[in-house]
DNA sequence: AAAACTACCTGAGTGC
DNA sequence: TGCACTCAGGTAGTTT
């Protein structure tokens, strides 16, 4: 997937293209992602209706217009193309936009984790509500997190960090990233991260993220911008999907291991 | 209450 | 080539 910074580039990439224009058509090959689609919902919504403003709340990015938002997430395979027509051009495309003038945007989701809903006017989505922080909104106090952390009885840091409840928006690709470059063990308790150590987590998280947007979001299988171009954070990554590679700092094998039944990867020697 | 696990899907990669 | 199998960037809902 599309971790936050590809999100936040597709956020990018769509502003320009819809940005005050108008849909003008609404096309949905389908009636159902993760979620059903609320189809009259989001013609009624959408069509004919001018964009005011994108917005980006964690991995969820909003659209909208003058009686709501368009809520889209990409899960774990989503992209969205731009292309010359409303006609599906790849495989698995399940909604087609056309912006005025001449813009077209697919949707595509090979294995349909991603949603495309309508949140009204005034109102928020429950997939919105209790969301934690975005990591690259407001600064996310290190002594804040500490006390949130201290609640956790049992849960390590790398699960905290990719808990939405806590901090939004990072995933697995970042969580073993950030924890790398911080020097902390992705086994070590979220409780017993001191402030120093949570005030480091978040700068680097920060620093990370904001250097893979300007490389354009990391591109592993599925994620390209609208216009097709790829992501080349991958060429940073550090240790993520590097088992068995020597650690950049102490060319000691980067290990594998399984937390909260996701592949995480760190080097045993530097991160204490 | 919190944390771990399961399920939702398709496609890429591997080994036979 | 093909089959069987494993794994994948997310996260809501269920179970422990």
């Amino acid at each position: 997937m599309p971790e936050l910074p590809e999100v936040e580039t597709l956020k990018r990439a769509l502003t320009p293209l819809v940005l005050n224009k108008r849909l003008l058509k609404l096309r949905f090959l389908r009636k159902d992602l993760r979620f059903s689609i609320p189809l009259s919902k989001l013609r009624e919504g959408l069509l004919n209706q001018t964009v005011s403003r994108i917005t980006r709340k964690g991995k969820y990015i909003l659209m909208h217009v003058p009686d709501g938002a368009l809520l889209i997430h990409l899960g774990m395979s989503g992209r969205v193309i731009q292309t010359s027509s409303m006609k599906p051009m790849k495989k698995h495309t399940h909604a087609v936009f056309k912006f005025e003038p001449d813009v077209y945007l697919h949707y595509v989701d090979p294995r349909r984790f991603g949603c495309l809903l309508w949140v009204p006017k005034g109102q928020t989505h429950p997939l919105l509500e209790g969301l934690g922080p975005d990591p690259l909104g407001e600064e996310i106090a290190a002594t804040e997190m500490k006390l949130v952390a201290k609640k956790c009885s049992k849960a390590s840091i790398k699960s905290f960090l990719m808990n939405a409840k806590r901090i939004s928006g990072v995933g697995n690709i970042y969580a073993c990233e950030v924890l790398f470059a911080a020097r902390v063990s992705p086994k070590k308790p979220a409780r017993k991260i001191n402030s120093v150590q949570w005030g480091l987590i978040l700068s680097t998280l920060r620093d990370i993220l904001q250097k893979s947007i300007v490389a354009g979001g990391t591109t592993l299988r599925d994620f390209y911008n609208t216009d097709g171009s790829q992501g080349y954070y991958k060429l940073n990554l550090t240790v993520y999907d590097r088992e068995d590679k020597p650690c950049p700092v102490c060319t000691k094998p980067i290990k594998r291991i399984v937390q909260s039944a996701r592949s995480t990867f760190y080097c045993k020697i530097c991160q204490k």
